[in-house]
DNA sequence: AATGAATGAGCCTTCATTCAT
DNA sequence: GATGAATGAAGGCTCATTCAT
């Protein structure tokens, strides 16, 4: 209508990214991500063969921007020492997780995907989070001086991974504590503060060689 | 009365809890929790004046039980040390999450408010999750050397309590990481990681006096 | 519960002369009448076997205060010339439809009858509309000198009482015209006009003799 | 497509005008609409937003009509004398309400909006009766030699109105007086009635110049 | 490739009525 | 005699999906 071509398909896919994170799929319409798309009622189904389709299609646009991020934090780490590529390892999530912008909508999508599991959560889990688990988990293990399937590494990996949950509460939530600033300082602040915690906690776990 | 145990508005309540923990409120129909509840369709509307009156009801009753869990982390505390009373906390919720059979239902569906905050939510914050904050940082506050509303305290006790949820996602999920089991060892173990990896963490923050 | 006895249908059989008068049947529900009248939900088919029986009620009710209209518009113009009686008949309807407080529900619920037909109307037709076009028809006969079933006669009597219903429109209406004052001086005007008008659209067909 | 000669659109609005008209708006369901229409029942909302939508567009449907018949009554007495345009006004009405046949709905349906006003109510006021009003207070003041906007006029104009009501409610009610035929000749006399009625209670109001 | 009118299943809610007490 | 908890039928409406164009 406007212009054609396959301009619809990616218009009706953001929307429908940033509608879906918003209010939950279950609360978005078709008519009201077509209508934002300024495309056709009939587009979704046209296009994605129907909502879940489009759902899944979101879902893996979401994988692949995840798996980008996991590629940024190893990348940031890249040459440091295991302390020094937790730190950035952090330091980019948090970044990430308290949104300079743009990309936030992910965080958002997956909390509602881990409250509600969907069959797009397997995939998530296989292409993202173990990933992540396992680069966590080898630089914890090289801090902790133990193998990286160690069940105390793999521990403590979900200690450090799970902080940064806490942060997304905290901006979906009525404050419950301080940190609802996003601002450069706090933001580091912040990044910090799990740095420390985490480095303490895993040192405890250390392993005399 | 069909069964004639329970109360119809006890049998709805209860059933109503069960599967909007289960499914999401918007994947359950009025018609299935009464029919599991053997009640008839406008019981809801007679009892609860709507489907959002059940949710909220079911929310309430939810948030007593959670203020009991914490009495309960208090109490199994008391009149020991700020670490015995801090082991006790997590050692409290760690049995609560991972379930030793019932209320489960509570976490599910406070996962689901936190992903999708409705205006119960703010009642979750104010009667629950705030007086656990305040508890648990008096007792890191004790730990540290510091002053509860330090804001590195603040960040400490966020940093303990989101390790929980981080087991109430390996339990929604295919597993990530080892500790999908809840047998009792495992449980232990689970407590005791948070635990140490929590105590390293607070002390790392300790100021000398 | 409050007082007991008789007492509770006759709030019941008032409020609900008084809402389906303002509402219309259809928009009234039992519940609201008993809630008002400070009876049990059941109390409507308790005393009059439902909603229809609690209608033929209402609708008796009306009956009984129309017929006693009808006999004060006889009585007003009581021992007079054939003028006066005219004159005294639409002096009363005119000063009973334009309220002078109380008894304006029975017009409403009359004018709901007409454009709503139900079996009710039947017993309105013969009880009080009927009368009133045989007395009508009589005094007009003797001021046109016509007899009382000449089809002249019945049609100035239906020219007559028709124009008491565009008062009631007036009342129910955003004003078309003048006239939605209830004043005893406007009220006088009212019925001196009708009076006017119709004994010169009567003298227009008086036959001599 | 069902029948796929007139549009569904049409269809329903066609059908439901009909509805409305026999059995109030209370009485008629969606469902009931779109099945005598061949349509969905989804088409009512799809196409007028909702039950109140199709009443509003059934209104307005009868607003139309009603002006065309503003406009025939006052074509008809067009280049006449006073008394030969109220004429000509009133056999229109009679001619039109007696019903030769179709649009007979529009005036049960007028009849409903009186005894029970939506706010479709004031447009019917403001672009039916009003200029109905007007016409008729013009052509009256003329005969009686008075201002159009005299009270008397006003007047004088609603009791001729109020006449044409008389023969709407001889139609839905068992009769009350002769006159439920409509044979040409009848509905002659009731015109040549009505007319011969108002002007000598018109003239009787006649001011000497 | 894309449209939008039309569909039908299903949902929440309302309401007159019933029945055990 | 009177209550109020509970019922079931039905209503308006939403929404993902389809189909002829």
């Amino acid at each position: 209508m406007v212009t054609g071509d396959q301009e619809t398909r990616e218009r009706v896919l953001n929307t429908a990214a940033r509608l879906f994170a918003e209010r939950g799929v279950e609360r978005v319409t078709v008519r009201d991500i077509c209508q934002q798309a300024h495309a056709n009622v009939a587009a979704v189904n046209y296009h994605f063969g129907g909502k879940d389709g489009l759902y899944t299609a979101v879902m893996e646009l979401a994988i692949g921007v995840m798996r980008s991020t996991t590629e940024a934090a190893r990348d940031a780490g890249a040459g440091q020492s295991a302390e020094g590529r937790l730190r950035a390892y952090i330091a980019t999530f948090v970044d990430r997780v308290t949104g300079s912008g743009r990309d936030t909508w992910i965080h958002h999508l997956l909390m509602r995907e881990l409250a509600d599991p969907t069959p797009a959560l397997t995939l998530v889990v296989e292409q993202v989070l173990k990933p992540r688990m396992e680069y966590l988990c080898g630089t914890i293990a090289e801090i902790a001086g133990r193998l990286p399937d160690d069940a105390v590494v793999v521990r403590c990996a979900l200690s450090v991974q799970s902080q940064f949950h806490a942060l997304l509460w905290n901006q979906a939530l009525p404050r419950i504590a301080t940190g609802g600033d996003t601002t450069p300082a706090s933001v580091a602040a912040i990044a910090e503060h799990i740095t420390a915690f985490s480095l303490a906690g895993v040192r405890g776990f250390a392993q005399s060689r």
